[in-house]
DNA sequence: CCACCATATGCGAATATGCGCATAAGGGCA
DNA sequence: TGCCCTTATGCGCATATTCGCATATGGTGG
């Protein structure tokens, strides 16, 4: 892989590698959401959740559509969930593994 | 999910989301590297490397063997692998798209 | 046009990340 | 023990992220 190769995959993981923007991609996994919906998911300031978004969407893993006064957010790749769902599975078994450790030694 | 939940994956995510750290990933998926080996991937201080092997070390994503004088780096969680992959396929569908909305508009 | 609602952006401060240099720490070998 | 090789860590600096506040923008309805 080169260099370059790299850095694509880097900004596709940094874009999601935040825990708002984590619970962001979660929600839309369900369906279409408007900002105003989103805003409930954390305790964080409206400015900063349309901060968030826009991460997303510039990577494209989100797109947006206007209707009326409201912007909904869709999750354009749905593949990313898979990557969620390993790394909470690794995140497992590593706790795992460090429990058993402990027990041992 | 709740936070707490989404902040274990975004820790995870965030240990991978460096061109370096991807690099090292993707290496290791052909077998055990020593430091040296990789050193050689990319353009950085050795001590820079050994640092981002701590990052990955830390949330279990590898797993690190003395031998000798050297010390061999071991992919735990395979399955991170399908980010990647993931990653990949949607940056080249946000390129796609990105320029088939150059050309119509 | 004005008031209002939903969303986005400018700005500054706090914090985190990444880097290179120097150096420490762990281990092999004469 | 002393020297060398490989890897890790302390430190300071530059840069990037994140956040909240204030405010701008886009759209609706009176």
């Amino acid at each position: 892989m080169t260099y370059e190769q790299a850095e694509l995959r880097a900004d596709m993981l940094k874009a999601l590698a935040h825990p708002v923007r984590v619970l962001i991609v979660d929600a839309l996994t369900a369906g279409d959401r408007c900002v105003c919906e989103l805003n409930a998911l954390a305790d964080i300031d409206q400015s900063g959740l349309s901060r968030h978004l826009a991460i997303l969407k510039k990577t494209g893993i989100v797109s947006d559509r206007r209707n009326g006064m409201k912007v909904f957010y869709h999750l354009e790749t749905p593949c990313i969930l898979k990557a969620l769902t390993c790394a909470f599975e690794a995140v497992k078994n590593h706790a795992r593994r460090r429990a058993s450790l402990l027990r041992a030694g």
